[in-house]
DNA sequence: AGTATTTCTTGCCATATGGAAAGAGTATCC
DNA sequence: GGATACTCTTTCCATATGGCAAGAAATACT
């Protein structure tokens, strides 16, 4: 059922049924094909995105102009841009399907207005917002400490199903090294 | 004045000239001397800080035990570990001022009441989690796309000041570089 | 099926960074 | 003022990772 869906997304005590109601009426569900962009950088987010089914990542350029992925995102995982979609400021990520999916879309107007009404989304937002600082600040503090077979093993404790869904030159760049040294790194643990 | 020092840290146009002074009330100032430490991991953090003078920093332990440093804070700056504030879950890091200075300091409680009271302190909230969120994003795409010279050349441009009052340990650390290569890369600097 | 495209691996060599230890320079303390 | 503890640099050598290019393997397209 899609009032359940969204329960388990926007999870929070204080959110009566009603509440879920709403929100679930405030989305729309959305087919994406792989390899299409739901964010290009340098744009302003409008909406952001609740993933139902397949695989996303989201990306930057660095210097070179070369991609860098930046992280995965899979099914009931949000597609946000926060700070552009709040800030109103353009984008410095991008958003792409690397599978076939759906997701729930919701507009900023929309979501702004949702949160206005009801206390417990707002209370889920900070909740969020800072659960979210404290992976982000705990993949930085890895990328940091630990050597890339380290960070390769993580990824593929943490997450095996992107190891086996992503091609490896997304791996690689989301590890922080090229795809040839990946190659290199799995072939050296298959045969440790 | 106390209540314009304030004014300037939760600068929002919704709070109001009272509330700032119910802000201020809340806020008791503290000396702290160098190489103190205002939160350590494992510990729940109770309280957060406002630097008003002196430099600090934030770090963690790797996997061998190494420190790492993961910030620096100046005057006007936040002393925050927002997950483990909102959370009342076990730091992941510390704090600890590199040198002697002055701190306003604010209780959990106190300050979870004034977020009940200050609709505008609210908001303010949520500026700051999405900017902080913004800015440790970036700096975990430039771990990935900068090599540590460029790293260390951005640091000195952004905050030439932390480059001249602390050792160079710490910045070698916060860079994910040994403090031998940073001596290296000084050098290569100097003479090109 | 057959061709084109993408993905992955491998080899060769260059460069960046690390680890340990020694020594020089600097600050601190009594 | 001298002892002590930090701080920073330097050297030697080891290891990790990158860049390029070729080829193998897998996948997509018609």
């Amino acid at each position: 059922m899609k009032k359940d869906f969204f329960q388990t997304i926007y999870n929070s005590p204080h959110i009566g049924k009603t509440d879920y109601e709403e929100i679930a009426k405030a989305h729309s569900q959305m087919d994406v094909r792989s390899g299409s962009l739901l964010l290009e950088e340098g744009k302003i987010a409008s909406e952001f995105y609740i993933i139902e089914k397949g695989l996303f990542r989201s990306f930057v350029y660095d210097y070179d102009g070369n991609e860098v992925t930046t992280e995965f995102y899979g099914p009931k995982e949000l597609l946000i841009e926060s700070f552009s979609l709040f800030h109103r400021s353009p984008s410095m990520e991008n958003f792409q399907a690397l599978s076939n999916g759906t997701v729930w879309k919701i507009e900023y107007q929309l979501f702004q207005q949702l949160l206005g009404k009801i206390e417990g989304l707002r209370e889920w937002g900070r909740t969020w917002a800072t659960s979210h600082l404290f992976i982000i600040k705990k993949r930085s503090i890895k990328m940091l400490t630990m050597n890339a077979t380290d960070r390769y093993l993580n990824l593929l404790n943490e997450r095996p199903q992107i190891i086996r869904q992503v091609p490896l030159k997304f791996i690689a760049s989301y590890l922080g090294i090229t795809d040839t040294s990946l190659s290199r790194i799995r072939k050296e643990i298959v045969t440790t």
